[in-house]
DNA sequence: CGTTTCGCTTACGTTCGCGTCAACTTGTGA
DNA sequence: TCACAAGTTGACGCGAACGTAAGCGAAACG
C-alpha cells in the first residue's frame, strides 16, 4: 500500500520537489533513501521526514534546525543526554512555533482591518476618476 | 511624542536591526526616511512600516512580497486598477497566512505528541542506560 | 544497434538578505 | 587644529538553498 518504494521522480512528483532538492536534503542528512545499485529508493520513512521538513521549512526553519527535530520523530535510542538534548530543541521550536502562531493572528487581524480599509476606499471612488 | 525623529541609531536600537538592513530596506524601496542634510530621520511612518516588514519576514514572506502588501498600508491614492490590484495581493497574501496559520497549528500539535512521546521514553529509561 | 530516458556525481552559478570593509564627509569637543 | 564619533556611499563577501550544466552509466524502446 502506503509502504512501496518510490523512485526519485516519483518523490519529486508527489511532493512537487526537484531532485536537487532531494539528493541536497540527502547531502544535509535529513532524508537516508536507501540505495538499489545506483538508484535511491524511498521508503515511507523517508516521506513522511520530507513532509515534516517541507513544514518546517514552511514556517521558516532552517534546513539545520529541522534536522535536529527530525530527531525527535525518530527512535533512535541513543542515550539519555542525547535524547535529554533533542526535547530540549523541540521544547524551543514548540515555543517558537507557539510564538508565531499567535503573532500570525495579530498580522491576520491587522491585515484584513487594512484591507476592508482599502476596499472601502476603492468603492467610495465609484468608477470614475479611472481617467488619471 | 511618538511623532519624533528617530536617527538611524536610534532606530537599530528600538528594532535591534543593523544600519546597513535600514539602509538596504531603503534601496529596496521598502522605507523612505527624509534626508536631513545627508542624514537619514525616520519618523513615524518608516517605524510603522519597519513593523510590519519585520513581521512579514518573520512570516516567510520575501523583501519585495512585503513591499507589495506595504502599499495597502499606506493612503497612497494613484489609480483605480494601480489600488485594486493592490488589494488583490492583499488578499493574496491573506489567504496565504490563514492556510499557514492553520497548517501552524497542526505542526504544533504534532510537535507537541512527539514530545510527549520522547519525554515518556526518556523517563522509562530511568536514570541507568546511562552507561553505554 | 543507436538513441532517448532516467538517474548519478561533480562542480560552478544564482538569488536573497544582509555583513564587512574602505574611503569620505560632517559636526563636536578638547 | 587635531581628533574622534556618527553617518554616508560603494563594493565585495558570505551562507543558505537550491539551479543548471557537463559528463557518465544503465536501462528501455523502436
Amino acid at each position: 500500500m502506503s509502504d512501496e518504494l518510490l523512485t526519485i521522480r516519483q518523490m519529486c512528483d508527489a511532493f512537487d520537489v526537484t531532485p536537487r532538492t532531494l539528493r541536497f536534503y540527502e547531502a544535509r542528512e535529513l532524508i537516508f533513501p536507501e540505495r538499489r545499485g545506483q538508484h535511491r529508493l524511498y521508503d515511507r520513512r523517508d516521506r513522511a521526514r520530507l513532509t515534516l521538513i517541507l513544514r518546517g521549512k514552511r514556517f521558516g526553519f532552517s534546513l539545520e534546525e529541522i534536522r535536529q527535530l527530525l530527531e525527535l520523530y525518530e527512535p533512535g535510542g541513543t542515550n539519555r543526554t542525547q535524547i535529554a538534548a533533542t526535547i530540549d530543541v523541540g521544547r524551543q521550536r514548540l515555543s517558537d512555533m507557539e510564538q508565531q502562531y499567535a503573532e500570525l493572528r495579530i498580522a491576520i487581524e491587522d491585515l484584513k482591518l487594512q484591507l476592508t480599509d482599502a476596499e472601502a476606499r476603492l468603492a467610495a471612488m465609484s468608477s470614475d476618476t479611472t481617467k488619471g
